[in-house]
RNA sequence: GCCGAUGUAGCUCAGCUGGCUAGAGCAGCUGAUUUGUAAUCAGCAGGUCGUGGGUUCGAGUCCCUCCAUCGGCUCCA
């Protein structure tokens, strides 16, 4: 008898029906463990793979995330034996599964790969899952698997050098080995369906002072009709791409005159921008913040004091000369610099601390051109920028306060599936940071506090806190899946230091402040195009640049449009009026598709009675109210999504 | 920056293996129509086919350069 235990953790017992294929040996978690290859019956196992805990068999099926690992994975050793068969000088590095697919990295020699090729990949891979080639699991020696690369591929030779003798394992299936430690479906057959999605470059080991390799990516399913469906969701998530919303709903532009990745704002997407501005605002303004205004250059002399220079001197803008042969100004490619020196324009006390000082700082930087997206990666973007300074004592709090205004800034907007990444230090490395252990440990635990105070959803990263200080982030996922940071909350020790900044304590002495950088949207770029994504352009009413359209049946009631206009405007509602000589259908279509919340639409009856009717976007009819009444229809939509920030 | 792909009218796209004055729909303009909940009809106008060079009797189509965009890599708001 077999015990299983369900993904939901309950325990199921079978006599029969588990066919143990092969063990071997796991090393997927750093220690060793027997793994168990298993058919359940013949039918069930669309299902993956095997961990035996106490005689136990965790059984994983395709909806568990480890199923899915396993089953991607599995296809990658497909893609590999694929690509040996048909391009001769191929030599393999990794190919994991990843969240949507897997991917494997090559060496392809002197052959390219371009999507032309894809289909042959795709067959070939078919034709191997198609023969139900068993994957099994085979220790073998460190002297062994050497041996076994020699002279062939330095890559695993590379890869296997650094592994313990005893933890090394090949994965077999048909007549293709692959170094490999493990997680598999019983065997290729499971894999019906394949697609092959794109080839790009990758360096070794993600350094990209190393040689690039051909990366392919592919995804694979158990079922046709599961392909079908998922490029068919990848199609639909197209449509809310912002790149794409921006343009038809005239929010946004790029020019190559300009240059690339300096977006130009239209007037729609200003106006949305400068009321997103004035909702920070007021909510910062309640916080306790002062906004100040800051100039988009500064001598170079301000970046070398910040040490910014010395890190992004090279990749930044080149230096602005003037008449002057000696003098150097930079583009500002953050405002923290400016911020600091407005501290050191007056002496402060104890009593007067925290200080917080914001502005909508435009900051340029020279991003490489491969990497610019859209509105989310640009090279010219204002960030939504503050800086705290305190006491040390005072950062326990002053966090905590952050939090809530960066909840009350992405709950008001309706992002719900956000994360937050807690960056800490590596305390195996703990020299290649400035600031003193007991600040740091303070200022770690203060974040995890605040971040469990709060119940985020927080994962804690090691050692990807910066240089100067912990970190917090708010990461938020884009239409296609793509990850992105959108707020931030940093603590710095080391500007304080370099702008020596003080304050004068109980004790008469002088201290040192404690600065926190923080951008509760990241930048305005790329929170509106996120924005854009998660609403698919319907932004929230309050925000959205048109609020109401109105529509005239036909040009004979264009007075009485005009007139329903300035009711409408007195009413501070953002319309405008639609009086073309076109039909209704039309019209409403085109309102629709502009994704204008209301339609109002005025003709014979509306006008001998002095009403409207009113339409919403998707098509509910709201039937003949009074100006009064629609106003207050929308006070009060706007009203329920717009919450006022409580300190 | 690197690997791969793409670039035809304001927008979305056709244009096969190189062959007459480069096409369509939408948007625009003009006219007709005066419209009741997702496209009224007709006409007109609109393009140095991303840029510069090359191959050819002939290039939107083939080759090279550069620019921009898209998918990744490295980086990051």
């Amino acid at each position: 008898m077999i015990k299983i235990t369900l993904p939901d953790g309950s325990i199921r017992s079978y006599n029969s029906g588990i066919k143990v294929i092969d063990v071997a040996k796991d090393i997927s978690e750093g220690f060793a463990r027997n793994v168990i290859s298993a058919k359940f019956n013949t039918t069930i196992i669309e299902t993956v793979t095997e961990l035996t805990t106490d005689g136990n068999l965790t059984l994983y099926t395709w909806n568990d995330a480890e199923g899915k690992t396993a089953f991607w994975h599995s296809s990658a050793h497909i893609l590999a034996q694929a690509l040996e068969t048909l391009y001769s000088n191929v030599k393999l590095w990794v190919g994991p599964a990843i969240e949507n697919g897997f991917y494997y990295d090559v060496d392809l020699g002197n052959d390219t790969i371009s999507d032309k090729d894809f289909k042959t990949i795709e067959d070939k891979m078919l034709e191997i899952a198609r023969a139900k080639h068993d994957f099994k699991m085979r220790a073998v020696s460190k002297g062994d698997a050497l041996a076994y690369y020699n002279g062939k591929n330095e890559y695993k030779v590379d890869l296997i050098e650094g592994l313990d003798d005893g933890t090394i394992s090949f994965c077999d299936h048909d007549t293709f080995s692959d170094l490999c430690r493990g997680g598999h479906i019983p065997n290729t057959g499971i894999v019906k369906a394949i697609k092959i999605l794109s080839v790009a470059g990758a360096y070794y080991k993600g350094d990209e002072n190393n040689k690039q390799l051909t990366r392919i990516y592919g995804i694979s399913f158990p079922k046709q009709k599961e392909l079908k469906t998922y490029l068919e969701r990848l199609e639909e998530a197209k449509k809310r791409d912002h790149r794409k919303l921006g343009k038809q709903l005239e929010l946004f532009a790029f020019s190559k005159k300009v240059g690339q990745g300096l977006p130009l704002w239209l007037p729609k997407g200003a106006a949305l921008r400068s009321r997103l501005e004035d909702f920070l605002k007021k909510a910062q303004q309640k916080a306790g913040y002062e906004m100040v205004v800051t100039p988009h250059i500064g001598q170079k002399d301000l970046y070398v004091t910040s040490g910014h220079y010395a890190k992004y001197g090279e990749d930044s803008f080149q230096p602005i000369k003037t008449p002057k042969a000696d003098e150097e100004f930079l583009l500002k490619p953050m405002n923290c610099p400016h911020h600091c020196e407005i501290y050191n324009t007056q002496p402060f006390s104890y009593k007067d601390l925290p200080k917080r000082f914001a502005e909508f700082g435009t900051v340029y930087r020279y991003e490489q051109s491969g990497e610019l997206h859209g509105l989310t990666r640009v090279r010219g973007f204002t960030q939504d920028d503050a800086h705290i300074f305190c006491t040390p004592d005072q950062l326990d709090q002053e966090f905590k306060n952050v939090i809530d205004l960066s909840l009350y800034v992405l709950t008001s907007l309706g992002f719900e599936n956000f994360t937050a990444q807690v960056s800490v230090r590596d305390m195996t490395n703990l020299d290649k940071y400035i600031g003193s252990l007991e600040n740091w440990e303070k200022a770690e635990q203060a974040i995890i506090n605040a971040a469990k105070d709060k119940s985020l959803n927080y994962i804690i990263e090691e050692g990807e806190a910066a240089f100067y200080g912990p970190k917090l982030d708010f990461m938020v996922k884009d239409a296609l899946g793509r990850q992105w940071q959108l707020g931030t909350i940093q603590v710095d020790y080391n500007l304080p230091e370099r702008f020596d900044l003080t304050y004068k304590g109980s004790d008469n002495e002088l201290h040192r402040p404690v600065m926190i950088h923080r951008a509760p949207f990241g930048s305005m770029e790329r929170f509106i195009a996120l924005l854009l994504e998660h609403t698919g352009g319907n932004f929230p009413l309050w925000l959205i640049p048109e609020q109401a359209i109105i529509l005239s049946i036909s040009e004979k009631y264009e007075k009485y449009a005009q007139k329903v206009l300035s009711l409408l405007e007195n009413a501070e509602i953002r319309a405008l009026v639609d009086n073309r000589n076109e039909t209704m259908g039309k019209k409403i279509r085109e309102a629709e598709m502009k994704k204008i919340p209301y339609m109002v639409i005025v003709g014979e009856d509306e006008e001998n009675q002095m009403k409207i009717t009113v339409r919403k976007h998707g098509g509910e009819n709201l039937g003949l109210i009074t100006v009064n009444d629609f106003s207050e229809i929308i006070d009060t939509e706007i009203k329920k999504t717009l919450q006022e920030f409580k300190v």
